[in-house]
RNA sequence: ACAU
DNA sequence: CTATGT
């Protein structure tokens, strides 16, 4: 299920007004010191909300603008993981997305993918930093030790050799890159996020 | 408790 | 509500 559409009162910032979009909001808020914006569910709540500045809460949003963020999903429903990074410093733009891995965990994907983007800018020299919402992947990937309890099966054996190949690349390869704790909580969510919560 |  | 992890 997607998340439900909302509306972004933006009251300070480039162009004040209601937006339908977060892209759209976060247009009028990037870079913009002391921005003031919230969502609403509707658009009376918003019409409403933009005449009364005093109910903006939101602090400023000051969330990192360059870099990699990677997240992943497990539907336990589908029992399928997927998960992807965006560059922060063009537009979100995509980076690289993979998916169809049956029978994982949302640890194990979180962990593959800052493998991934680690691997992908050794491969491009890049040293941009990598944020993760992902606790647990972060930690394993500093320690280059892989706690799951996940076990192998039929279904998952592909899941498995792309884990090894990406523990195996941790422990064969360096890399400067500081890998960062995505402050979701001040931040807002991650730009990779699959936005189904 | 904290993070997904 | 369930599950994955430190
Ligand atoms: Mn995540
Ligand atoms: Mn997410």
């Amino acid at each position: 299920m997607r998340k439900q559409k909302k509306y972004y009162v933006v009251w300070e910032g480039k162009n004040p007004g209601i937006y339908e979009t977060w892209d759209e909001c976060k247009k009028q808020i990037e870079g913009y010191k002391g921005a003031k914006y919230k969502s609403f569910k509707t658009l009376d709540q918003a019409k409403e909300a933009f005449c009364n500045p005093h109910l903006a809460n939101s602090k400023p949003l000051d969330y990192p603008l360059y870099g990699i963020c990677v997240d992943a999903s497990y539907s336990t429903k589908t029992k399928e993981m997927e998960y992807r990074g965006i560059l922060l410093h063009e537009k979100n733009k995509l980076l690289f997305s993979q998916g169809g891995y049956k029978n994982a965990t949302n640890n194990i994907g979180e962990f593959i993918a800052i493998v991934h983007a680690l691997a992908l800018c050794k491969k491009n020299n890049w040293n941009y930093p990598i944020y993760s919402d992902s606790k647990t992947a972060i930690s394993w990937v500093n320690k280059k030790k892989v706690n799951t309890k996940l076990k192998l099966n039929e279904e998952n054996h592909i899941l498995f050799e792309h884990l090894t190949r990406a523990l195996n690349w941790l422990k064969e390869n360096t890399y400067n890159n500081k890998i960062i704790k995505w402050n979701t909580e001040k931040w807002g969510e991650i730009p990779a996020d699959y936005n189904r919560k």
